[in-house]
RNA sequence: GGGAGUAUGGCGGAACUGGUAGACGCGCCGGAUUCAAAAUCCGGUCACUUCGGUGGUGUGGGUUCGACUCCCUCUACUCCUACCA
């Protein structure tokens, strides 16, 4: 009896071979088909999490898998190093957050190595290095001159009291989270991403996306927002103010003659030019600014009136704090009777509500507190009435437009992309503000400009502003002095582009267009919903601005995308409601108790988060049953799109699979078969059940050729026992038993072949081929009496429907349905099954 | 308020384009092995049943020879988003 599998050694040893011998390095060959698969880098926060293991161990999955089908595959990985962890390590630690993160990869880097993932190391980045960071300076040089950058006026968090802006994540419940004081609305020029001059063709671009979830293709197509309306003109009666008319957009221009006032954005340019002349309308707009309680309506008549279009009667003009300057024209006109917040408003201020749109079905004749959005016909509108809604908007629109009082507009949500942050740990934006006034690029010759490093047992540096060597400076070009923008990137600048740079991240340029014009686009993407928005969006805004800025010849980044469910575990709770780990609770008979003997709750479960005390660390899992039992377990039961419950019962059950297979690859080795009469189908049950394991790794059901794998090695082991299989055939069927879980736990994979004899790397090896249709020469086949199915009987395969019907009509238990009843029926669908109706 | 999704045994989940519901795993029950235990192996496991059957995929209805699957209704839960005119 050979010993049992050891996974601490084997595990080892073959994630060094792996390395030493440049097993996932990929080929320089471009005449190989290539495949790239990608899983979102993480932030080095200090150690890898349940979510890292499960995201990695599915990417892994596929990048094996892809190579043994004879792709030349790239896998990298590289760390999202910018961020606020680091800078708050930094004061709570007293380390630099470039000490602090350095050492955070280099943890994390040994635990993901342990884990066995077939990540091309050579390739890894970070994103924090001066010669990562540098393109991106000179990206964001090249979106200026062709002004895809630009700086505008923009709100940020202000904490009064550690006199800093915060980030939305440090904002808590309207509180700074580290001095608890509230947090006040302030604005600064800031830098802007014009991603806006992109909507249409993000939007559109999605319909090429056929392997992204449907999910997150509305929900960015949502989040971009189009939609189509007109623009219309109201002039103001009274004359004295500079504007002489206000601009609205609305997508209900069928309900112009249900308008009844006029509300514009506290921000829009005629509340600032009222603010300067009337201190009533100045406090007013300050008061919204300020006001958090963002359900109740504001308002404040301004006295002055606009003429309606069309029927030219005077309609008020009010302030309303639910009008949003970034949307639109900051200015709508209200129609209480058809939007419930114009309702609301209306009620409040006691503005007339005018009838537009009756339903069809009359179920509304009169509106009090609930106005009616639904379709209907047009009345109370002059030459509108009758139409339908729909009809109305290209009436109405036709007849504005000859008049040229209005135009029709299409609209997006989707705004600009603010850039800046007033951090320390980010890439500093190059720009300079010179003395003569002028805000200029650096110029490219003089990057990278590189972060100011914090010097040992110096104060710590929190934010560029505070480091006046580093932010006062010389203007190469003209000899002014200049002082240094001192905000950084946003984060998501850095993940935006990563993907690019992993196809060659030594080089000096930024982009390899050759390179990448063979890797891209990343063929399958993997990672958390989390990001189905902001980083995908930016990502794809970033390949398409580049397109434009002639570094790529890319237009989508991700052509699979795949996001992965989280981790959950059941949460526990003491009397006392305090969280309880769960390595702490001890079931003794149906109750349960933690470590001290009270009395434990069982909670419900939930996403394992630090602050609920249900964390598992993987390292402890990887030390105790190793990386395979709990690749094994990520990628049993669950499918990877759902949350998957971690549960200490399914990990012995993958160690206890794990320690199966070692048996039976030992078996193997002494197996004699004795029989003479070998039935060669049981060979094709095995391929069978391989073509079976392989589909479902391509349609990311991973937890369906676990459960074929399962399948595969049950018969293995009866047939084994019960002496049913030739010899070599056992060996062919142990060999592709080897092969099909490599993707899944390579190391005791890697560990058989060798120990079996076969030759190289299993990882490097080939997928087995196999048929793709398994003709059976009989089956059995369902007989149902009015639906239900009764009998089985034995057909031959494809035997005809005569035939058939014939022993279906004699089987006993057939017979003893349809006596003394009428056959009405027969179905016959071949191969597949028999209705017999009857009455 | 708007949008998306989910619902199948004690549990996680299978069921291809409508064709034997519950694969596979966990748990549980019984047995073998053992001085005993662990490990391992074998058998059973949707419910009810007069052992002939009957019912059963969140609810109620519909289409069909036949529905977990398609259509409508309602309910519950989850996620995203939110004064977007």
């Amino acid at each position: 009896m050979s010993d049992r599998y050891n996974h601490k050694t084997a595990e080892k040893k073959w994630q060094s071979k792996w390395i030493d011998n440049e097993i996932f390095s990929s080929e320089k060959n471009k005449d190989k088909k290539k495949y790239y698969v990608l899983e979102m880098f993480p932030y080095p926060s200090g150690k890898i999490h349940m979510g890292h293991v499960r995201n990695y161990t599915l990417g892994d999955v596929v990048a094996r898998y892809k190579k043994l089908k004879g792709y030349n595959v790239m896998h990298p990985m590289g760390w999202d190093a910018f961020g606020l962890p680091a800078e708050n390590a930094a004061i709570t630690e007293k380390k630099s957050p470039e000490e602090w993160t350095y050492n955070n990869i280099n943890i994390m880097k040994g635990q993901l190595k342990s884990m066995g993932f077939s990540f091309d190391w050579k390739r890894e980045l970070a994103t924090c290095h001066p010669e990562y960071y540098k393109h991106e300076q000179e990206f964001f040089i090249e979106m200026f001159k062709k002004g895809l950058a630009y700086k505008k006026e923009s709100e940020v968090n202000w904490d009064p009291v550690d006199k800093t802006v915060l980030a939305n994540e440090q904002v808590i419940d309207g509180r700074g989270w580290r001095s608890g004081a509230e947090i006040e609305k302030k604005y600064l020029s800031q830098w802007f991403l014009k991603t806006s001059k992109y909507s249409e063709e993000l939007l559109s671009g999605l319909d090429e996306l056929d392997e992204w979830p449907e999910k997150v293709k509305t929900m960015q197509k949502n989040w971009i927002g189009k939609s189509f309306g007109a623009e219309i003109d109201f002039t103001l009666i009274n004359k004295d103010t500079n504007e002489k008319k206000i601009k609205i957009f609305t997508t209900r221009p069928d309900t112009i003659y249900g308008a009844t006032f006029i509300a514009i954005s506290a921000k829009h340019p005629l509340s600032k030019e009222l603010s300067n002349k009337n201190n009533n309308i100045k406090k007013f707009i300050s008061k919204c600014e300020a006001s958090n309680s963002e359900k109740e309506k504001l308002g404040l008549n301004t006295g002055l009136e606009v003429e309606h279009p069309i029927t030219k009667k005077p309609l008020p003009v009010y302030i309303a704090n639910f009008v949003l300057m970034d949307y639109g024209l900051g200015a709508i006109f209200g129609c209480p009777a058809h939007d419930q917040r114009d309702l609301d408003f209306a009620n409040k201020f006691n503005l007339e509500v005018i009838m537009v749109v009756k339903p069809d079905d009359n179920s509304v004749k009169e509106i009090n507190t609930e106005a009616f959005v639904g379709s209907g016909k047009i009345i109370n509108s002059d030459f509108l009435n009758g139409l339908d809604v729909e009809r109305a908007k290209i009436e109405i629109l036709n007849f504005l437009e000859s008049k040229g009082l209005g135009s029709k507009k299409t609209n997006y949500k989707l705004r600009d992309w603010g850039v800046s942050r007033q951090r320390y740990w980010g890439c500093p934006i190059p720009i300079l503000y010179r003395e003569d006034g002028e805000v200029v690029p650096v110029d490219e010759s003089d990057l990278p400009i590189i972060l100011p490093k914090n010097k040992k047992g110096g104060e710590l540096i929190t934010s560029l502003k505070d480091v006046q060597e580093w932010k006062t400076t010389i203007c190469s070009q003209t000899g002014l002095k200049a002082i240094r923008e001192t905000d950084t990137f946003d984060t998501f600048f850095e993940s935006s582009w990563y993907f690019l740079r992993f196809c060659n991240p030594r080089l000096n340029k930024a982009i390899d267009f050759d390179e990448i014009k063979y890797w891209l686009p990343v063929d399958q993407y993997i990672g958390g919903i989390e990001h189905a928005i902001l980083h995908l969006l930016y990502s794809r805004f970033f390949t398409k601005a580049l397109r434009d800025l002639n570094y790529i010849d890319v237009r989508e980044p991700f052509r699979g995308l795949f996001t992965q469910g989280m981790v959950t575990h059941k949460t526990f709770r003491n009397d006392k409601n305090q969280w309880i780990e769960p390595g702490e609770v001890v079931a003794k008979k149906d109750k349960i108790f933690d470590s001290d003997g009270n009395i434990v709750f069982a909670g419900s479960v939930e996403k394992m988060s630090k602050s609920k005390k249900n964390v598992i660390d993987p390292t402890e899992i990887i030390e105790l049953y190793g990386a395979d039992t709990a690749r094994w377990f990520m990628l049993s039961d669950s499918p990877p799109d759902r949350d998957l419950e971690w549960s200490e019962r399914g990990v012995l059950a993958s160690y206890k699979f794990l320690n199966k297979i070692w048996d039976i690859s030992n078996k193997s080795k002494v197996y004699k078969s004795g029989l003479k009469n070998i039935d060669r189908g049981y060979v094709d049950k095995f391929e069978e059940k391989i073509h079976e394991i392989t589909l479902n790794i391509e349609s990311f059901h991973f937890n369906k050729s676990v459960a074929k794998i399962y399948e595969y090695v049950n018969l293995l082991s009866t047939l084994i026992n019960e002496k049913k299989l030739k010899n070599e055939d056992v060996s062919v069927i142990i060999k592709n038993l080897t092969i099909v879980i490599h993707p899944f736990i390579p190391h005791i994979s890697e560990e058989i072949w060798n120990k079996l004899g076969f030759e190289g790397f299993c990882a490097a090896t080939s997928w087995p081929v196999v048929r793709k249709s398994f003709k059976k020469e009989s089956l059995r086949m369902p007989i149902q009496i009015n639906g239900k199915t009764r009998s089985l009987i034995d057909i031959n395969a494809n035997e005809e429907e005569d035939s058939v019907l014939q022993k279906a009509m004699n089987d006993p238990k057939v017979i003893k349905h349809t006596e003394n009843k009428k056959v009405l029926k027969k179905i016959f669908v071949k191969n597949k099954i028999v209705n017999i109706v009857v009455k």
